[in-house]
DNA sequence: GTCTAATCGAGACGGTACGTCGGGTCTTTGA
DNA sequence: TCAAAGACCCGACGTACCGTCTCGATTAGAC
């Protein structure tokens, strides 16, 4: 959220930060995000439609960029719990994937995802940001259930995880930026997790 | 490309198209591309650096999107010759990736590479422009050596190829997009390679 | 009409300039001034309506004002005939003046005037053209009509004819100019010519 | 002037328009027109010298001929005090005729007016707006010489006022839009008078 | 109860780029 | 050589947003 301030007891002169305007700043980008194309979502329209003057929102949030991560991790990604872990890791693995997919393809959050990604080809930084919200979050999602799998002596210890993740996820990116449809996020999930099952479970050689 | 075929024999009326100008052009995007955040690559700033009116541009490029991709894809993508099968389809797979991997985090390559993702990412249409010129390209380099592996008797035929093809190209993608840094291209190919072979060769058990 | 040529015998070599051509853009440019504000008749629709080059214009005629002002003295300005002089000089008077009222005010001749006078206001040089082509024409009319009341001694001849001949054109391009309507061109006309008869008829008083 | 006159007390909310900027703006027009022929007094000029954005002159004067007729009627026009009435009417009208001319003749005066008449030719509405901040002033003027001289008996009373004042203002636009050149504005204005003076000084009889 | 300080809506401001229009010049083919 | 077609360089158009600024109005705690 940008300023935390917070440091306990005393409290900064002044009018205090309204609430409702950051309300209204986060669903009128929402709204926006959703109805419209990226470089149609300006500050100038979500001022207007929140009703709420320009500055209101450069006070809080330094990019269109920063505010509109704000709004979709607040909104959106936080959402989803973590994953029940059961005796079988490859299915839980499975489970995990195909509901992120899912999640990841509703249309809402697809839109929003679409303007992050676009964002975040401009900038270095807001780029580290967008991993620190997005991909990181995912990515340990994946660990954890690695980590399940090896302490049940169903996936090898020996393997580059980096790279399993970074397949894994891939996938869906890719899908995501070629446009390319598939039968279905299940589908995909299962798939994909057929072609790894040989190189990672426990039991098969691994010769090169 | 924007041009229309000519239909053979007779020449439209009027004054032909310039060559010397759509030259003039393509170069100082390229230029400016490597050179500038891509929200300042702007029309202006092309056509004041290849010393030609806009309209120049406008007349043969709906929009900077197009442009820029019509520029790549002529300057860039269709400079990588196809790789050389031996009979280890696995090395051939491998090389072809590395060597990919390597042509596309080149640094002007890269650069326009995430104009193009940013520009995709606002319109649906660009995006399929985008799949045809980019991503299906690769895809057929793949499938040429599945074919291959295939031919010699080393990969598996009932394998999703989608599914295997998005994997691969998607960690690339992954690690465009995540800014995540990997020890080296070289590297990534080989691991990838490595943590997918036993789930496509052809001999090892796929039992799930 | 700009180039002449003609220089007997002899022709110049290549192809004849086309009447049909000089036709078309003429033709074109009265339609254009007639339905169009004057900012909106661009040489380039004139050439789109003439179905005709740009170049073939730009060859015959340097600038636009000189295609309107060419177009509307041909077409217009020398249609009017000389008044028929009768034995009453202020009634002559009076007449010319009212029929050349009439005359300008028509709907189409006003048009192409007002862009003639819009033209005129930039370029010093086309106001002199202006002034050859419309002024001096109509002052030369008035000029007969006062040598005739002269001749017939009704005229007094120690008068500054100059300031007259401005005094009776300049009320029609004021009211021109402004707007402003009056009863009728022949009212205008006879009251004109009624405020100046006794400080130009003979036998009158002429005291300051 | 485009001010909505405030209805008095409350302020409009937001920031208030900027004299500076106002000023600014009026200042770079007079000297653009003053010294540039009136199609290359751009707005984008105006603005350039004024050093201000484009918006802040199209957010007051929706087109360029209203910026010069603001500019020329604030900064000129106005500044003309009346004439001082003496026992002579037709000394006064005389006088207030050639201050009159002297005035419009002035370089940087005539330069706004030939840019007011030519905008004037296009566009019936700027006609009325040119017609009530130049012509009806001067209307004025004369009518009240005419009444002045009415009321010492020297002027008849029944005498086509319109026509009367067409034909004076009507000399000086004649001379202006033709470009003749006449000895002086004085003796310009002295003969007018002279001619006009037996038509409509009392005693004369008015034959016809 | 003032006083001080920050926030809020509103919207003017100096800028930059947009995509379009037209100007006047040029380069083709064909008559 | 002229003519039609239309591409070319150029400059201005009027608009949209940018991020900053200046207003009056408000909302607190500090005095």
């Amino acid at each position: 959220m940008t300023s935390e301030a917070a440091t306990v007891g005393k409290r900064a002169p002044g009018r205090p930060r309204s609430d409702a305007t950051q309300r209204a700043i986060m669903d009128a980008t929402i709204e926006l995000v959703g109805s419209e194309n990226y470089p149609d979502v300006t500050i100038e329209k979500i001022a207007a439609r929140a009703k709420v003057g320009k500055q209101s929102i450069y006070r809080w949030w330094p990019t269109k960029a920063d505010l509109v991560l704000d709004t979709f991790t607040l909104h959106s990604l936080k959402a989803m719990p973590p994953v029940i872990q059961t005796a079988d890791a490859f299915a839980d693995l499975e489970q995990d994937i195909a509901r992120h997919f899912t999640f990841m393809s509703a249309p809402l959050v697809s839109k929003g995802l679409r303007s992050l990604i676009a964002e975040a080809q401009y900038d270095p930084e807001f780029r580290r940001k967008l991993y620190e919200n997005v991909h990181r979050v995912r990515c340990e999602a994946l660990r954890r259930a690695f980590r399940h799998g090896i302490a049940l002596g169903q996936i090898r210890e020996d393997i580059d995880f980096d790279a399993l993740a970074h397949m894994i996820h891939g996938a869906f990116w890719y899908r995501f930026l070629s446009g390319t449809v598939y039968k279905s996020d299940a589908e995909y999930a299962k798939n994909i997790v057929a072609l790894l099952r040989p190189g990672i479970a426990t039991g098969s050689a691994n010769h090169h």
